[in-house]
DNA sequence: TGAATACGGACTGAACAAGTCGGATATTTA
DNA sequence: TAAATATCCGACTTGTTCAGTCCGTATTCA
């Protein structure tokens, strides 16, 4: 159904939160899930990948928690579902690893591979800052073009 | 990980098989699976999906089988990944049908619903027939835009 | 020292995907 | 008519992944 898991979800609601708070030095994991209403020890885990990635900075110990490593106009949306769900293909069969292992079958996995570049793309192309600004309406367009 | 089923995968297959094939009136699904190796049942039943959605024509009976209800010009890959797992949306809570069961929270999936867009765009653009035309490399472009 | 926090492994339950099985119906051919 | 080849369709099994929980450890601060 090619749809993002949960955890990408709430991996991108937790950095648009942070990004709108930019006032906070540390917000807690708790602090972030009891805003959203998702479980708190599932969030603390995926903010732990993220750390781990390099997106955000984290601080143990009272008043600690979880600060943007970088500015939310550079951090993708690509480099936090990157994070944690690892790489994604929209194939079944990667092709880089070994590829297939049906015959030489997969012809269709080519253009695809393309079409899975372009999303690759657009994702890449939004920041959290542009989710962030969501609420006032700045429209703005993004040009992505896909070679067939 | 955001990636397409080997259901839709092998749906896209056959129809590329049948667009390489247009002199063959029909083709049995044992015929399709033989010549990928995948399981002859399991096409079966991808095939009777896509025909209930109009765009294979099926024929029972001995020399019986599958044929494209429309010219492979006119089939897009949208169609045949829909066909067979539904309408995607690469949000959890899709918004559609009741939304959210998270309060307010998910400010997240009004640009993540423009990002489906977009994809559902590109794949909307590609055709069975570039599906099949893939072999001499005819490098088309298409121009797709986000709207953020 | 104790409370609050990050960190991280192990586990459970539910959902889903992939594939199989078995049988019913339709069509053609001998 | 009978046999062979097909589509058609529901139920089932099996394996994997996802979402979420539990629990223990390490770190920091008051």
């Amino acid at each position: 159904m090619l749809k993002l898991s949960k955890k990408a979800d709430y991996g991108l609601m937790a950095l648009k939160y942070l990004a709108e708070h930019p006032e906070i030095l540390a917000l807690s994991a708790k602090d972030i899930a009891d805003a959203y209403g998702i479980p708190a020890q599932l969030l603390a885990k995926i903010l732990q990948q993220l750390t781990k990635s390099g997106l955000l900075r984290s601080h143990a110990g009272m008043n600690g928690g979880y600060a943007l490593a970088k500015e939310a106009r550079q951090i993708s949306a690509y480099e936090v579902i990157h994070a944690i769900d690892g790489p994604f293909f929209i194939t079944s069969c990667t092709k880089g690893a070994k590829g297939c292992d049906l015959t030489p079958s997969c012809t269709i996995k080519e253009p695809l591979a393309r079409v899975n570049d372009t999303i690759a793309g657009v994702l890449k192309s939004i920041s959290i800052q542009d989710l962030a600004e969501q609420e006032h309406p700045a429209p703005s367009q993004t040009l992505v073009t896909l070679t067939l």
